[in-house]
RNA sequence: GCGGGCGUGAUGGAAUGGUAGACAUAUCGGACUUAAAAUCCGAAGGCCUUAGUGCCGUGUGGGUUCGAGUCCCACCGCCCGCACCA
């Protein structure tokens, strides 16, 4: 009997796949399109085991839609611009276009293996001029329809390497190379009007049925809509008033001093003749951009000197301060500190010796607050002190509401909603990305580039030894005329946020080749992304981007009104992950290995490892296993297997020699009873055949429906059940070939290959592939009897079994003959008898 | 810091509010073998001088419920995101 030859099926197959075409995705009238959709790589040059589980996931649900007669489009493209290309020229030379392609085809011969149902004719590279050119027309089209503009903003500057650093390259505040202090720069640069869409991005959340309610949970909550107040506060120098934005008026009554931005107009003016505060705002400046770092920074402030009156206590002055804590970003720049119910304004207000008064207090306890503020939940009631509207005992959230009404009414300042939400700033200073397609005349200003101009391509003779964006420094390629009046002017040198690539591959996927951005028939036909599957960590930024996108596209023409959500069905997977195995070297630093080189928990020459537990894949951490060598070694199904098998597929799994091991000694016994049934001629037997089918069905039952609904781990954990089963089972050989050929059509799309096989040696007519998907038959999946566990108090003390159509009463009867029941009850009755049917009896007493 | 998530045997994990630990790994025992590999069969959450229809047990502490791994509150730990990483 032969052995499971992985390899030589696995080329077999794919072959045969290759030449019946059955992957390319043609427009079709006669079945359902799905448009199944995994975010594209990175081309980083080696696929990771992380790819291998994303692109499985994709495949298991593109094959069963084949299976249950679905005309499947499942595309595979590279995201391709970035400054890990960049790097790599700075780094080892060579030119990131060389780079890129080199890892795109590096990785494509890595990938083919896996045997994916993937339409090759559509893929695409971002970096393609035929790609980055259609996207520079959408950026045109969004320009003529206001979707674009530019304004001012701030960017990392690395004074030394003299080039602008992205918030990842800038370390402890200082910059990844030069190691020196990064300062603020602004530049004047291009935003995409997301926030007109705010209140749209937001609503629309609410259909978006099959997105995990995490996610959408997040994006709300990133949109941030928040009902607040304008309240201009008087200056008592006469100056203009200060507009302080908050959404808690309610805590009006303990204001105690006003916070501004260190970027606000009035700090500004007052820093031109106040040196300490001068130097104040330029420490600012050198604070990291990430919200995340403001945020965890020492809070700070000093005092301007000006004051303001309180709008509701005349009698009350309150000092303003430049916080570093405040954005200029976010309402107005200003705010008003209430120390008692608001934890940073107390620390501010402690540090600085401000006063901390109550404005309210809890039902009951009138606290005075010391060290931590009193927050209690908007819906919570508290008691109000000496409240201007008149309101005592109320929640917060309706006192909210009341100072709003009152403050409007006693023109004292406007209801106002605002949004967390910024515009999307798309300008990057780097050489490996879309170029901005427009030009800058002297006497036209900033001109939009001509469509026939189109696409505007990066020149290739640039280099990278000096830092800073080679397009700059480029001497003929910023040179070109004036689309407007015809005379010198000089091309923008920046280039897109590659965030703008991914924010609409998808739609470019339906029409590859299309003149235009998408094709009207083709985007009609195969939008939406039926399923699109991705890491967690694009909850936000790159799903709301592409909703953005497809919005602002719809606007333009490009995708129809029913795409302007662009994904049905979203999946987050998790990641792969390994043990990291570690030593140290003489001065005790850690030095890793790399899991290949540890036996027993020892390097090859019997030094012990430390082991530390399981963590996200990572080349620094040397705790990666290389698809390419597993795929070698076990074949593409053991690693298809392997990463759908143990882990639900939204959580981490962790990657294991011997999972690896066992998966692969799994596939080889399936192959192994496979053989053997196929040559099998035992005679029926009704009783075993009946057992052996029914098995079947309720096989057929659990696997799809964990194919259906991502509980690709329960599928395979019932796979492996329904073997053990089929391999004892004392059926006759045509029911156990009925039952292998519908494992085999199980397991199709987990192992596609090893199907292929099993299909061929059981007789399977064609090839499975083309088999339509087995349908469960509902009369085999109940049983004649269930066991009952009978509880007494919520515990187990017996079971009785039954048939599960055994009406309540008469399960109940005889429930309370069961010994331990009698004997619980001592002849007493029992206060209530629940009887779950098919499920439970639980006897209170 | 803020937003979101996760936490179950030695390990990965299963479990529409209804028998916690399916399935798998590692481990141990047995069969087969001259031997090993492979294969097959089986044991197995913890505790106990009472081995039971016993007690305890799903990060910690409370709560709701006839019944909680599951729902609610608080805390601890880990992970993801925080707008120029992709």
């Amino acid at each position: 009997m032969s052995r499971y030859a992985a390899a030589e099926i696995e080329a077999k197959w794919q072959e045969a796949w290759d030449k019946a075409n059955v992957f390319r995705a043609e427009r079709s009238a006669d079945k359902p399109k799905y448009y199944v959709l995994e975010m594209f790589p990175y081309p980083s040059g080696r696929i990771h085991m992380g790819h291998v589980r994303n692109y499985t996931m994709g495949d298991v649900i593109a094959r069963h839609r084949l299976a249950t007669g679905h005309n499947v489009l499942h595309p595979m493209g590279w995201d391709a611009f970035g400054m890990p290309a960049e790097n790599a020229a700075m780094a080892i030379g060579g030119h990131p276009k060389e780079w890129t392609y080199g890892n795109i085809a590096d990785m494509r011969a890595q990938m083919k293996p896996l045997g994916l149902s993937i339409d090759w004719t559509r893929e695409f590279a971002t970096c393609d001029p035929e790609y980055y050119g259609q996207q520079q027309a959408l950026f045109l089209d969004f320009l003529e329809k206001g979707l674009v503009y530019r304004k001012n903003a701030v960017v990392n500057w690395d004074p030394v390497d003299m080039t602008v650093l992205a918030n990842e390259q800038v370390i402890d505040g200082k910059g990844w190379r030069s190691g020196a202090d990064v300062e603020k720069r602004e530049l004047t640069q291009w935003f995409f009007k997301i926030s007109d869409f705010s209140e749209e991005l937001l609503e629309a959340l609410d259909g978006l049925d099959n997105w995990p309610a995490k996610v959408r949970l997040m994006q709300e909550n990133w949109i941030g809509k928040s009902r607040g107040i304008e309240i201009p506060f008087q200056r008592k120098d006469g100056g203009d008033p200060i507009v302080c934005y908050s959404t808690r008026p309610d805590t009006m009554r303990g204001a105690s001093f006003i916070a501004i931005s260190p970027e606000h107009p009035v700090s500004r003016a007052l820093a031109e003749d106040n040196a300490e505060l001068a130097t104040f705002i330029a420490e600012t400046r050198k604070m990291d951009t990430t919200e995340a770092a403001m945020e965890k920074a020492e809070k700070k402030g000093i005092e301007t000197g000006i004051t303001v009156q309180h709008p509701v206590y005349p009698d009350q002055t309150l000092p303003v301060w430049v916080g570093n804590f405040v954005l200029m970003d976010y309402g107005t720049g200003a705010v008003f500190g209430c120390p008692a119910h608001d934890q940073r304004d107390l620390d501010f207000a402690r540090k600085y010796d401000l006063p901390v008064r109550n404005a309210f207090y809890m039902p009951g306890q009138e606290i005075e607050v010391e060290n931590e503020a009193l927050v209690p939940a908007k819906t919570e009631p508290v008691v109000f002190i000496d409240h201007f509207a008149g309101i005592k005992d109320v929640t917060s959230q309706d006192a909210i509401d009341n100072t709003i009404d009152y403050f409007e009414e006693h023109n004292l300042g406007k209801g106002q909603v605002k949004y967390r939400l910024r515009d999307w700033g798309l300008s990057r200073q780097r050489y490996w990305g879309c170029p901005i397609p427009v030009v800058h005349c002297d006497a036209c200003g900033v001109v939009p580039e001509a469509k026939e101009n189109l696409p505007v391509v990066l020149p290739d003779d640039v280099t990278f030894d000096v830092p800073g964006n080679p397009l700059d420094r480029h001497p003929t390629w910023r040179d070109c005329t004036c689309p407007k009046c015809g005379a010198a002017a000089k091309r923008e040198t920046d280039t897109m946020d590659t965030f703008v690539d991914s924010s609409w591959y998808f739609a470019r996927f339906t029409s590859p080749d299309a003149a235009t951005p998408t094709n009207a028939e083709d985007a009609a036909y195969w939008m939406n992304v039926d399923q699109y599957i991705g890491g967690i960590e694009h909850a936000i930024l790159h799903l709301l981007y592409s909703r953005f996108f497809a919005r602002a596209m719809h606007i333009c023409g490009h995708l129809p009104e029913s795409a302007k959500e662009p994904f049905d069905a979203l999946f987050t997977q998790g990641m792969v992950t390994h043990e990291i195995y570690q030593t140290r070297d003489a001065n005790g630093r850690p030095v890793y290995h790399l899991p290949e080189d540890i036996t027993d928990g020892k390097l090859a020459d019997g030094t012990e490892v430390e082991i530390i537990p399981s963590a996200k894949m990572s080349k620094s951490k040397k705790n990666v296993v290389d698809p390419v060598s597993i795929i070698s070694a076990y074949g593409a199904d053991t690693a298809r297997w392997f990463v759908l098998s143990d882990s639900p597929p939204e959580r981490d799994v962790e990657w294991t020699a011997s999972g690896a091991e066992a998966a692969f000694k799994h596939l080889s016994r399936v192959h192994r009873i496979c053989a053997e049934i196929a040559t099998s001629s035992d005679a029926a037997s009704p009783e075993a055949d009946e057992q052996l089918l029914r098995e079947m069905h309720k096989a057929i039952h659990d696997v799809t429906g964990g194919v259906e609904s991502f509980g690709f781990n329960a599928a395979i954990a019932k796979l492996y059940g329904f073997t053990n089963t089929l391999a004892k089972s004392k059926a006759g050989a045509a029911a156990k070939q009925q039952a292998a050929k519908t494992l085999a059509q199980l397991m199709s799309p987990m192992t596609p290959h090893l199907s292929e096989e099993l299909w061929q040696t059981l007789g399977g007519e064609g090839m499975v592939i083309h088999a339509p998907w087995p349908v469960a038959d509902e009369a085999m999946l109940k049983d004649d009897t269930v066991t009952l566990p009978i509880q007494i108090n919520g515990k187990r003390r017996a079971e009785i079994s039954v048939s599960p159509d055994m009406p309540k009463d008469e399960v109940e009867k005889l429930a309370m003959t069961q010994d331990a029941v009698i004997k619980a009850l001592d002849g007493a009755q029992p206060k209530k008898v629940i009887v779950v049917p098919g499920r439970i009896v639980n006897v209170v007493i």
